[in-house]
DNA sequence: TACGCAATTGTATCAAGATTCGTCAGTTGC
DNA sequence: GCAACTGACGAATCTTGATACAATTGCGTA
């Protein structure tokens, strides 16, 4: 009888009475005559259709504290702490905080804004992972713009492009891909590449009209799933990059350990945003957070780069020591 | 050290390990130190402490044919319907359709709004009940008015004063009150209440500036927890308005089964939003289920006083019907 | 029609999590 | 200063929910 109702109807009706109403397993089933067995697999089909969702709702305030020390020293507009189960363990730290920065994105009103969006950082990859279907009104307005080439091996440009579309499909707004290499091997394969591709040219005009930047901020290595040469830097370029004082890169634009831009001819050889075009105060986003990154986030802080930083609470408690 | 920020922070921790990275409590209790029984305490008062959210969310379309056919029937903008665990407990259909109202409310633009609320209505008292905390920014326009003044027993009033007070906080707005009685014994006597109180007269004027109304929708008898006369209608009352042709009443204002408002000297003993006062379309909604209520329910949807419902499975099928 | 394969469901069992109960530390009151 | 009280905690225990396995159903194919 009730067993006749649609698959979906029928989870949503087992969850209610689960979650909601707090009814027992062999209560449910005994009220609709199927077995206890039938109901826990039905409850673990709703989570995994996304019928039930169970959230852990960061309270505000918790680390209001250290926040607000950080807002101060490093005039910051907003700062999120996250709780790092293990401070060694970099791709646990990059899910918290692409989560965490999810659920403060979804708060924003995002509609009719241009926003830069960094495709091949691992936290905003996780962001958009993490980031759950919201049923606002399309606004065709709003435009998700790649903020830098295509950058390491190809499955690495897959998992980059599908992530922009999600982000772009979620929020509700078009997405501007940059379909060529991030790193060019000189100025003039660059220019070639840029008049190349017309989608690219206009991502690449967008970028003057960015209202949010969700800046990847990194250091000054060659990460795991990157590969250099290719389009990406060399380890020589890198080691010129150090040789002149960086100590990190935002969206691979180089900056010393105060945040100053240091400009070379590597910059010729990059098709993404520049440190100039980003957005004014209120928008710099970087989600960023592990030890390895602190160098870089310090300097990215120092020179005002980012005005709205998510990381971890050691890297936050490092940022404050000294 | 810190007063009660220590625990809360204790339970966030326990809850994204156990939630969000999905570690056994045995072994949070092996890595934390403590026992297995202390995480599930711990998860339990963060459940309590609304850190841990499970929600159950109705997918969409899943009763999209039967909602489609009700808002072109009835002419209406919005349809939602909740399925009822059982058609006989009206407690647990309101409590249901609270909850359903919260979610569709909480992803409503509201802010700058006024809003007409009905505090005595129970499923509207759900509807508080199951409301979130949103971290939306506090828009001093935004007014939360009550539409009728005080019914029934002090008990319900008290809980009628904290629904509208929770509301507004939680919609972050200005509750205005209607500090006086809802039903009075003359005209001259009501005259004399409205002229008494400086609140009183400003809500009443908001009333004409609805941008939204939360109505309340009742039969012609008198539920459990009123009282007949006192602040509200005597069963003679009741009595007469049935004879008038009577089969319901939105916010006291009695409607025959077409819907057309019966006017009577009922009318000027209501200390309310009249009729004419209800918003236009589109911000007319209503939350009202259970078979007790169908007659009314129709005959509003008839009138056309409302334009948003959120029902019942069983009322929104026997809507349907003939 | 019979057969085989896969999907679905229930039974029995096992693991995970909730709860009971006794202990202990910190407070209150006399 | 010493009961009596209160609340937090962990070990043991009991309950609840997940799962392995077997039975059953449904369906396409020979």
């Amino acid at each position: 009888m009730a067993t006749d109702l649609e698959p979906r109807r029928f989870m949503t009706k087992v969850a209610r009475m689960y979650y909601t109403h707090g009814i027992r397993q062999i209560e449910i089933a005994a009220t609709l005559g199927i077995s206890q067995a039938r109901v826990s697999r039905l409850l673990q089909a709703a989570e995994q259709a996304k019928i039930v969702r169970t959230i852990v709702v960061i309270p505000e305030g918790l680390h209001a504290e250290v926040e607000e020390d950080l807002q101060k020293r490093y005039g910051l507009s907003q700062v999120h702490i996250v709780e790092a189960l293990d401070p060694n363990d970099e791709a646990g730290i990059n899910r918290d905080l692409g989560e965490a920065a999810a659920l403060i994105l979804s708060a924003m009103q995002l509609s009719g804004k241009t926003i830069g969006f960094t495709s091949w950082s691992r936290s905003l990859r996780s962001l958009v992972a993490a980031l759950e279907p919201s049923k606002k009104k399309k606004s065709g307005a709003t435009r998700i713009v790649e903020m830098l080439g295509d950058v390491g091996p190809p499955q690495l440009q897959h998992d980059s492009t599908r992530s922009t579309q999600r982000f772009a499909d979620l929020i509700g707004g078009t997405p501007l891909f940059i379909r060529a290499p991030g790193v060019l091997s000189s100025a003039e394969v660059r220019e070639a590449m840029i008049s190349y591709d017309a989608h690219t040219r206009e991502a690449i005009a967008a970028l003057d009209e960015l209202d949010v930047a969700l800046v990847g901020i990194g250091t000054c290595n060659i990460d795991a799933p990157l590969e250099p040469g290719g389009n990406f830097f060399t380890v020589e370029q890198f080691a010129m990059a150090q040789s002149l004082g960086a100590v990190g890169q935002i969206n691979l634009r180089f900056i010393d350990a105060d945040g100053i831009p240091l400009e070379s001819e590597l910059d010729s050889l990059v098709i993404g945003v520049t440190l100039a075009q980003l957005p004014a105060k209120g928008g710099r986003f970087a989600v960023a957070g592990g030890r390895s990154k602190y160098e870089a986030v310090r300097a990215a802080l120092r020179g005002h780069w980012i005005d709205t930083l998510i990381t971890d609470m050691e890297t936050a408690e490092r940022l404050l020591q000294e």
